[in-house]
DNA sequence: GTGAGAATGAGAGGCAATCTCAATCTTCTT
DNA sequence: AAGAAGATTGAGATTGCCTCTCATTCTCAC
């Protein structure tokens, strides 16, 4: 059973289906990024079915409530992960699209200088 | 005219087109960012006409040669311009899609760090 | 339980970018 | 300067990712 306490509350108002019970379960127990289409596929295998519209209406959802963080890593296409304490970033092996997190305090002191500079409030990459 | 007698060297073999002049020439007269359609909807406004499909396969090539740089900013598109000196990178308004240059050797820093770290090579971001 | 309002599926639509292939152009060789 | 090999081009089809539409189904406050 996958079904969280938490979820509706985190919802913020918004019905708690079994299509977001699902996706929010699949997001979290995949350990690294995953995509529309993966998260598509995994989907088709549970017990209900599910449809692309769903997978990417929801994460736009979950996107607005905090829950999960968009990324447009690679070429095209967006992966999605659970939003998560440790600020992180991302390198893309541009031969074989291997994805590696990483993390440094310049980033954030990067962030802080240019938005000191330019008065842009930075809120991604 | 736009003729450019070093373009015969900058292309490396490749035949140097009346199509790779204009746009080039475009590129290079433009001030800011310039996207695909933006240059095929100048390119349009020359005496020759282009197409999309010339427009997007001259990008690429110039891509190779180190012409120029493109740069994935925004939303969907790619934004090309000449590659120049000063090492710089951009913020983009989530509003009004307004996008300013900057630059801070602490990305310098962060790339030296992260390159160290993680043996990759950056070339992008 | 009922009803108002929200979510869903299936397929159409949108948009950036790439591919296909016959016709045309560049450049190298005489 | 003409010919030939090989690359480029245009037009439209195609792909890939994502969003929209709308009739049907579901959620949740009452």
């Amino acid at each position: 059973m996958r079904g969280n306490l938490n979820l509706l509350s985190e919802m913020k108002g918004h019905p708690v289906t079994a299509h977001r019970q699902l996706l929010l379960h699949l997001i979290r127990n995949a350990h690294d990024h995953i995509d529309a289409k993966e998260l598509y596929r995994r989907g088709a295998n549970e017990e209900e079915s599910i449809s692309l519209s769903t997978v990417y209406r929801n994460l736009q959802v979950f996107k607005k409530l905090g829950l999960v963080e968009e990324r447009r890593l690679g070429q095209m296409r967006c992966y999605y992960e659970i939003k998560q304490k440790p600020e992180h970033h991302h390198l893309v092996c541009q031969r074989c699209g291997k994805i590696v997190d990483f993390e440094s305090p310049l980033i954030r002191k990067l962030m802080d200088e240019v938005q000191h500079q330019h008065g842009f409030n930075v809120t991604k990459k």
